[in-house]
DNA sequence: TAGATTGTTAATCGATTAACAATC
DNA sequence: TAGATTGTTAATCGATTAACAATC
């Protein structure tokens, strides 16, 4: 029942990522210590210049950057040259002041009195994505969404060719998809040592995932984009994401009840205000709502 | 530039909602107190059964239940009756005492001592998600990733039946996907409305998305997944998840990109505690990490 | 100089989690 | 009773954001 020793678990990674920074290495957690700080404290205080970088942007920064990167690109192909953070936050839906400190995680880009240039910003963005190398993907599980998956257009720009493909199904071995033949399953270690695969996108049933997972690993992928639901188990040096389609609709089922609850208590409020009196009880102390709340929306 | 008014936006909300609670009853946050109190302490076990669940659950929580569901449903295949928190939360990779605050959201239903009982824990979280209730979905944009939404088994169970698919494409229309034949991005508010759609599932490419979004919410939608990569503006009851494959990769790519960063940074210390002093120039001005002091434009 | 906007500080708010009293 | 485990408290940590000094 318990997470296998020297794997790490992948949701709980993705959990605290939630919460935190730089999440790849939970051990590292509170003792963040172990290899980065030898680096820092190498060059101790005048180590300014140094992989700075590489040393704490939120994850939540990180997504966010990527937001603003495809903001701005649109606007530069509108021939935008200068943009203030008003103007992006207000596109890209945060606020000013979030948006500035995500900015300055960059460094020093902007001109006060002025904004920032747009080119400038989109390249430190690229940087410090690491948008300036290509990332080679594998998917894994040719169904309906590996299909997708691998025709999509949505890899974003050039930098991330689907390179392989991977199929348990013999009928599917061979057969070009989006003008790449897909190989067998057992090939993947093999496959992606060689291509030099660094994202493995698993979109396979969830009994099937975590086999892969492994030989993925084992083909030296570094990161691990999960379609399949289920809690990956990796090591340490592998980061996994989770995109879950039944858990975003689930979250979604519950704000629909939610607001039902609202619409319901809202109703019967309504009721014990237009009189009768011993239902009093009921309603509004229950669902805790006691405030504007009723006549919010 | 500025979000249209009247609407509120996709972005800044999701933004939020990472942060947040139920931002929808700001008020009742910091003093949930003054009314509850009264309540819970009145008659500490009762009342469960109750819409108490409106109260404030977190959004992160949320998910987390979720994915507490399919762990336990899975246990429950396998004949489990009971669980202990250290159990499931090893399962689904949290921390024990996250977990146990989770399901404390529910209201009470361990046992000290020995545990929870699967099953009321499965019920309680399907009660609490709305799942009891279905959920009629519509999928817009029957290209790769629309058909493959389309025939997406991994919609969970059958609460969230697809009951509506809608393109621009002429040819399109009427052809049946998965069974259900396709109508016309002009017929999204007629359809939805008849069929009480209450999810609706962008899968159109990001030009049309606002415009099918406007749509969907005119035909009476009340929640959105977006998997288009674009910032919707919605009105306030509206509630947007958004999936971005682009803004996945993009973090997937910082992360490969930090890790080498620090690979390289170990390497130079490596090599400056060798000795040879004379290359500790290169890495950082290359790196371009110097906190732009240097090439200010 | 006057106006504008950045970059940063510090206050605030929320989420995580160790620890433990309650209690089965 | 002794052992186990929940539910909750309080400390901690991190993320958000208003506000403003720096400065173009």
């Amino acid at each position: 029942m318990v997470a296998e020793r020297g794997r790490r678990n992948g949701a709980q990674a993705a959990h605290k990522r939630g919460r935190g920074v730089t999440r790849d290495a939970p051990d590292a957690d509170n003792a963040p210590t172990a290899e980065m700080p030898a680096v820092d404290a190498g060059n101790g205080a005048a180590g300014e210049g140094d992989a700075v970088r590489a040393k704490a942007i939120p994850e939540a920064a990180v997504a966010r950057l990527a937001v603003y990167l495809r903001v701005l690109s649109g606007m530069a192909d509108q021939g935008a040259t200068t943009v203030s953070s008003e103007e992006l936050s207000a596109v890209a839906g945060v606020n000013s002041a979030k948006l500035r400190k995500d900015l300055s995680y960059l460094g020093s880009y902007g001109t006060r009195g002025v904004g920032y240039e747009v080119t400038v910003l989109v390249g430190q963005i690229e940087r410090t994505l690491g948008l300036t190398r290509k990332h080679k993907v594998a998917v894994v599980g040719i169904g309906n969404l590996g299909h997708a998956l691998a025709n999509y257009g949505g890899f974003p720009g050039r930098g991330f060719p689907v390179e392989a493909l991977f199929d348990v199904d013999p009928d599917l071995v061979g057969v070009p998809v989006g003008g790449l033949p897909v190989s067998h399953l057992d090939d993947i270690p093999a496959v992606c040592t060689e291509r030099q695969i660094s994202i493995g996108v698993i979109a396979t049933p969830p009994t099937a995932a975590q086999s892969v997972c492994d030989r993925l690993v084992a083909g030296g992928v570094q990161c691990i984009l999960n379609f399949a639901p289920v809690v990956l188990q990796v090591p340490e040096h592998v980061e996994v994401r989770k995109v879950d389609l039944a858990v975003e609709l689930q979250i979604l089922s519950f704000h629909v009840a939610r607001r039902a609850d609202i619409a319901e208590a809202a109703a019967s409020a309504q009721a014990a205000a237009n009189g009768s009196s011993s239902d009093s009880r009921v309603p509004m102390t229950k669902l805790g709502l006691g405030n504007g709340l009723v006549e919010r929306s």
